[in-house]
DNA sequence: CCAAAAGTGTTCAACTTACACCCATGT
DNA sequence: ACATGGGTGTAAGTTGAACACTTTTGG
C-alpha cells in the first residue's frame, strides 16, 4: 500500500535558505530536449515537489523531498497553503512536462505546500537526475506550473510567521552575530534597518545569549556570537494581543 | 465528470459568527441510533464538511457548503490548513459513523479547511437532515473526527490574520457601534481592552468613518454607528515591516 | 596606515497605559 | 429617578526613529 503514488496529491516544498546576504529558494531545473534535433522545449525552474504515497504522511512527504534535497532530517518545516485550482497544471508547458515524463496530464492534483527555513551554508545539495540549486528570491523569474504564486504565498507566510514566532534561527548557525540577524530580518522583509535601532531591539529579547566568543578570521573588529535559545523563549513567551491594521 | 464524489479530498468549513456577546461556531450534530433499541450510539458534533466532487475547484466546494447552509453566497472565505495525517479518521466512533453514512473508512481523506466569518444575526441556518447550528466556541467540548484541532487552528489563523488584514467587518452589519467592534475583537482574543484606549486606537483608522446616524429604542444613550470604508483601506494600507517575539 | 565592519547613546516624537465622570435614552 | 451603556481627556511611561563616531582586526 505504501508502494503507490497517489494519482492526486502532491506536495511542494519551498526550501527557503540564507547565505548571509540574500534570501535563496531551491529550484529545480525542468528540461525536456527534442530527441531529433536535440533543441530545448522546456528550460525554466520549478520548486521541488513530488507526489505522495497512497498512505504517507504528507509532512513525512516533505521530509522524504528535503531529506532526498539535502541529506538532512529535522529541517524545520511548515505547511501554509494547499494549491488547488484544477486548472492549476493546464498551461501546454506544463502538460507537456507532465506527459513526457511519465504522467496523465488530465489528472487533477492538489499540492500541499511546505515551506522550510535552512542555513545555505550548512547544506550541500545533492543533484540527482535534474539539476538542482540555490536561486535568490528577489531574482526569481517564471517559474513552471503555479509555482510563483506558492512561491510569494510562501514569502507572505514566513513574514506573518516570523512576526510571531522566532524562527528566524533557523535560517542561521548555532552561534551568529547581530549583523547577521540583521541582515535575515532585512531580506525577508526587503527593507533596511538601523543598526543601533535593531540591536536596541533585540537586547530586549532574553532569549538571545551573548557569548563571550568572537569571531575570528575576520579582517575588521570581529563580532560577538550570540545564540537563541529555544529554552529561555519558550519560559518567557507572551501571547499575541495587540492588533493593527 | 462533475458528479462524482472525490473519495480522498474533502473540505471542511469553520464558519465563525459574531452575535455581539461570543464568538460562534456553526457546528452539525453526529447523531446515530440504533435501529433496534433505538438508543443513541453516537451524539456529538462536527465541522460542516463535505467530499468534493471530481472536478470541483475546492473553494468552490467551501462556498457549496457555505450556500447549503447559509442560503447565502459571498461569504467571506479563507483557506487555513489542509488535515491530512493518514490516521485522522481512525477513531472508532468516526468509522462507526463513517460506515453508517456510506463511506468507507479506510479510504484516506485529506480535509482542506477554510473559514468563514459572519454575522449571526443576518443570517438563519438552514437545517436539512442533521441538526446544524451555532455553538459558542468557548464552550465547545469534544467534536467529531480531528475537528479540535481544527478549529482551534482556525482561530488561531484568524487571530493573526486579522491583525494584517480588516477583516472583523465581515462579522458585523455594515452600520456597527464602537462597542461592537471592541467587543468583536475582545472575544476573538479572549482579551478585554479599555473603552478609551481602544477609541483612541481605531480613530487612527481613517477607513472606519462615523456616520450621523445613531442607534434606535435603546434604553441608554444611543451609540453612533460608524462603516468600515474598503476604499479608504485600500488606498491608506501600508505593508507589514516590524518584527516582534 | 588603511579598509572594513563592530559597537555604542541621546534626543524628540509617537504611542501605550491607566484611570473617572457626565450624558442620553427607555422604563 | 434610575438603570444602562455611550462618550470623552490627561499624565506618565515606553517605544520608535533619526543620527555619527570610535574600536578592533587583517592586510
Amino acid at each position: 500500500m505504501e508502494k503507490f503514488l497517489h494519482p492526486n496529491i502532491s506536495v511542494d516544498c519551498v526550501v527557503f535558505g540564507f547565505d548571509f546576504e540574500k534570501l535563496n529558494v531551491i529550484l529545480v531545473e525542468r528540461n525536456l530536449k527534442d530527441p531529433e534535433t536535440n533543441e530545448d522545449v522546456i528550460t525554466d525552474y520549478t520548486l521541488a515537489g513530488q507526489h505522495v504515497y497512497e498512505n504517507e504522511h504528507l509532512e513525512d512527504a516533505a521530509k522524504r523531498i528535503l531529506n532526498d534535497l539535502t541529506g538532512l532530517d529535522n529541517i524545520y518545516l511548515e505547511q501554509f497553503y494547499t494549491s488547488e485550482d484544477p486548472r492549476r497544471l493546464s498551461d501546454p508547458t506544463d502538460r507537456l512536462w507532465l506527459s513526457k515524463t511519465g504522467r496523465n496530464p488530465d489528472e487533477r492534483v492538489i499540492s500541499v505546500c511546505y515551506f522550510s527555513l535552512v542555513n545555505c551554508n550548512e547544506i550541500t545539495i545533492k543533484k540527482k537526475d535534474r539539476k538542482v540549486g540555490w536561486y535568490p528570491v528577489k531574482e526569481i523569474k517564471k517559474l513552471g506550473f503555479d509555482h510563483n504564486r506558492i512561491l510569494e504565498y510562501a514569502l507572505h507566510s514566513l513574514q506573518i510567521k516570523i512576526q510571531n514566532e522566532p524562527i528566524g534561527y533557523e535560517m542561521l548557525p548555532q552561534k551568529f552575530t547581530l549583523s547577521q540577524l540583521q541582515k535575515l530580518y532585512e531580506v525577508i522583509f526587503n527593507v533596511e534597518f538601523d543598526k543601533r535601532n535593531f540591536r536596541k531591539k533585540v537586547s530586549k529579547m532574553k532569549y538571545l545569549i551573548k557569548l563571550d566568543e568572537k569571531q575570528q578570521g575576520v579582517s575588521h573588529k570581529p563580532a560577538r556570537y550570540y545564540i537563541f535559545s529555544r529554552e529561555v523563549y519558550e519560559k518567557t513567551k507572551t501571547d499575541l494581543f495587540n492588533f493593527t491594521v
